[in-house]
Parts: C-alpha cells; sequence; structure tokens
DNA sequence: TGACAAATAGTCAGTACTGAGTATAATGAT
DNA sequence: ATCATTATACTCAGTACTGACTATTTGTCA
C-alpha cells in the first residue's frame, strides 16, 4: 500500500523528496489514508536499496543537503505490479469495538449507550464533512480523473454511512434489551 | 485490542495455555479477527511481565511443559480499561483498493471492470456465509448473550452490504465513463 | 533586526505483528 | 505394529510502523 502510493507520485509528479510526498498524500489522499512521515521515509530506503527509486542528494545554495528521490524503470514495473496486486485484495474489515461489544455483559448498559451516542453523533458530523470535501474537490477535477475520485469518496461515504445505521441499530437494541435503564444518574 | 481479548478469554474462561486461547479465539470469533498465534504469544509476555497475567508451568506426567496463563487482579483491572477505551475508538477505515483506484488512469477499464466483477462475486458469497454462521450461532446462545453478538454480526453485514453496493456502483460508474471496451479481448 | 512561530527535512529507538520453523503427542489408517 | 497425519505448544528472526526527537530555514510581526 505504502510503496505503491509512493511510486505513484514520483511518477505522477516527478522526483521529490520524502517530505514533499507526505505533503502530497496530505493534499490529495488525506481523507483516505494516515501515512506518517517516518514510514514515507522507511519505504524510501527500502525502495533505494532495492533500486526501485534513485536517491541524489542534492545541495543548492543553501547549505544542508536534502535527497530528492526518482523512480527508476524497475521502480515503474513495480508499480504496475502492485497496482495489478491491489486491486485484487479482498475486503476483510476488522472492527475494535467488536472486541468491547464482545464482552459487554460485563458492562452497564448506560455505559454502552454513552459510548454509541457519541459515535452517532461523530459520525453525523464526519459524513458532513466528507460530502463537502468530495463537492469540493470534485469540482476542480477534469473529468477522467474525477469518475475515480468520485468512487473513492463515496466508498467512505457509504462505510460511514453504514457505520451509523449500524449505530442506531445497535442503541434501539440495547434499549429494547435493558429497559428503563435511565434512573442509573449519578 | 489483542491484549483485551486475551484478558477477557482468560477471565471468562479461567487459566489457559497460548494455544488454547488462539482456538478460543477461532472457535468464537473467527469472522471478527485474524490474531495469530505468534501474536498470542507476544502479548503474554508482555503481560506477563507487566504483572497482568501469571505463567505458571505445569508438567504433568507427559514430559513436555506447558506453559498456563492467569490473569492477575492487576489484569482485570487492565481489562476494563481496555474494555472502556475499545469502546470509544472512532471507525476510521481504510480500503486498499481505493490506492489502485486513486491510479486508475494508469489501468485499462476492462481490467478495473474485471476486477471488481470479482469482488462482487465474491462478496454474495461472504455475506451468506456470515449469515449463515449468525443464525448457528445465535441459535445456541442465551438471550443476553444474543444481543451483543447479534450487534457484532449485523456489523459485519451491513458493512459487507454496503462495499457489495458499492461495488455494483463502481461497475456501472467505470462502463458509463468507458462505453463499449468489450473488444478489448484477446 | 531580532526574535518567535511555523514549515521543512529528516533520524532513531521502540512496539507490534507474523511467516517460517522446531518439537512432541495423539490419532487414524494399513 | 508402524507409519503418516493432524493437533498441540512454542520460538525466532525479520518486517512494518511510528512517537518523539533533532536541526535548519523561512516568514512575520514588532
Amino acid at each position: 500500500m505504502v510503496p505503491l502510493y509512493i511510486l505513484g507520485l514520483l511518477l505522477r509528479f516527478g522526483p521529490q523528496h520524502g517530505y514533499q510526498i507526505k505533503k502530497l498524500l496530505e493534499e490529495q489522499l488525506a481523507d483516505f489514508t494516515q501515512i506518517k512521515l517516518p514510514t514515507v521515509y522507511y519505504h524510501l530506503d527500502k525502495m533505494a536499496t532495492a533500486g526501485l527509486v534513485l536517491a541524489h542528494t542534492d545541495r543548492q545554495g543553501a547549505r544542508p543537503e536534502k535527497t530528492v528521490y526518482e523512480a527508476t524503470p524497475a521502480g515503474a514495473k513495480q508499480f504496475e505490479a502492485l497496482l495489478r496486486k491491489t486491486l485484487h485484495t479482498t475486503y476483510r474489515p476488522t472492527f475494535d469495538i467488536d472486541a468491547s461489544l464482545y464482552f459487554a455483559d460485563t458492562l452497564p448498559p448506560h455505559e454502552l449507550l454513552l459510548a454509541f451516542a457519541e459515535a452517532e453523533s461523530w459520525l453525523c458530523h464526519t459524513v458532513q464533512l466528507i460530502e463537502q470535501h468530495k463537492a469540493e474537490t470534485l469540482a476542480c477535477l477534469p473529468t477522467q480523473v474525477a469518475v475515480s475520485a468520485g468512487l473513492i469518496f463515496d466508498h467512505h461515504l457509504l462505510h460511514y454511512q453504514a457505520e451509523l445505521t449500524w449505530v442506531r441499530q445497535a442503541i434501539r437494541r440495547i434499549k429494547e434489551a435493558a429497559p428503563h435503564d435511565e434512573n442509573e444518574s449519578n
């Protein structure tokens, strides 16, 4: 995943510093990945060793040297291979919250309900945020690219909406299973 | 996550070998986690060092010694802390396939369509499988526990269905954007 | 023009995870 | 009785990731 993004960005936007790659990831993909800077450098080093990218130091006027990375032909080949491999990865989610739910019998229902209520409002807010980002992004994109960008946004939107549906269902069912827990205030 | 599962299982089912814990995870949670054996041992060792579990070697008749792990009172405290923390983790998915989609302009449409068609049939199949597991599992569970178990199953079902909806949408949109690509056979 | 914040460009040590391997015990097939 | 699987129980070395840190440069406001 990370190498695919890095190689792809290097091929699309030309040679870059590690920091610039991180910038590109933030500008273009902030909603979809959370890759950290040290992770970028880790993979750049690895790929440099493997000959997939070329690292050349550039020292221009200002003293400290920076390292610029550039995809090699071998890197371009690897990019295509990763692209095809990633395209065929199957969806296999795990949800952290399921673990706490599995042990939910050791928690008082009102604590569950509180957590789910928080989750609900956060999800509502997030869905709106992504819808807004989608509108802004698609507005300034050529049609051909806009199709896949739109798909990525909708991918996230659909799953956030599914999560919201689930959270609301959970609230209903917990209330049904443990009626009249409201007096648990303190 | 992993420590939460391990501590919870030790508290619920009593002292266990690492291998037995892995077994419990498989029997009870196979659809929801993919924790591997070495990961179990890694956390057991860590938690033993931290005093959250007690490791005592038992040698009974048969020669080779096994290590049995048992949650300590400190472990029980930690379990509750983890349970509450996990309950409040926010949903933040990332989808590998989005990365390939982001670079989709470098791929011929029919390759995308092929991959998505495969994804569609796999998802259909998986949804059915989970529905079946759900029915089987809920049938032999007391009502109180069945509520949370049902919620966990439905959590996965809703997201798999969202993924299916998205894949079908993607197929439609790709076909619209690149009409008549069928002649690309070879 | 000095000084303080923000952006740029990294490094490093520590954590988490797991594929591949080891070794013995129980079970079933022939 | 013996051999082959399968189940049990665990280890180790390598990969991936990242929080916390360092250090320089570039505004920017007084």
